[in-house]
DNA sequence: TTTCCATTTCAATAGCTATTGAAATATCAA
DNA sequence: TTGATATTTCAATAGCTATTGAAATGGAAA
């Protein structure tokens, strides 16, 4: 992961709406959820979930996929942990204070 | 560490200039650097690096003290070891794949 | 082919963020 | 006190981000 990819990555994760929708597509793993699920999910019109789910996708934490009628958006796992990589290793050099800090 | 913490973070860590001078304070690990060597370290200007430092230390990664004239700033690891707790534990739930994809 | 449904796009607006250079503040030394 | 050094604060400006509601798009069904 580049340095601009991350600070892209940090961004997406910079507002409570996008945390939140993130939150929830991870909690339904594969299955993912449609566009209007996930604006329920956080109280969002359409057109406001929409704007932060094309954030997201934007940084390549999440992914779209059209199926027939709706849109289906997944959390990119890999992304979310080739993010943690580089604030652990890049950012923190492994350090032992932060791992233990973090549970590791 | 609360979602409002955690947001504020990621938005202090959005920008490439902080997330170098990030990079810069945990290398130099309890010693820290003084704001003009800080600002040095990445080619910014004394108001440039100020604007850039208050705003890591207003989302409590680093943390600021008066050493007579200077001012000497050091990273917070405890705060950056919580902050990819929240983000490995809160927001993916610990999930494997994502551990895989960090090395852990 | 018209209608409906799910979603995005657009336009307007308000508020936030970054950059720059000049001025102000704090501390120390002569 | 005066002067020098380190840093922050301020003001102006440009650019970015978020919110809202209306209009447009893509796809399926009647």
């Amino acid at each position: 992961m580049t340095e601009a990819e991350a600070t892209d990555a940090f961004a997406a994760l910079s507002n409570p709406l996008r945390l939140r929708l993130l939150k929830h597509l991870v909690e339904a793993g594969a299955t993912g959820l449609t566009a209007g699920a996930a604006a329920k999910s956080i109280g969002a019109s359409p057109s406001g979930a929409s704007f932060h789910l094309a954030a997201l996708s934007e940084a390549e934490l999440i992914v779209a996929e059209r199926q027939s009628r709706q849109i289906l958006y997944r959390a990119r796992f890999d992304r979310l942990g080739a993010l943690i990589g580089y604030l652990l290793h890049d950012c923190c050099r492994n350090d032992q204070a932060v791992r233990s800090c973090c549970g590791l």
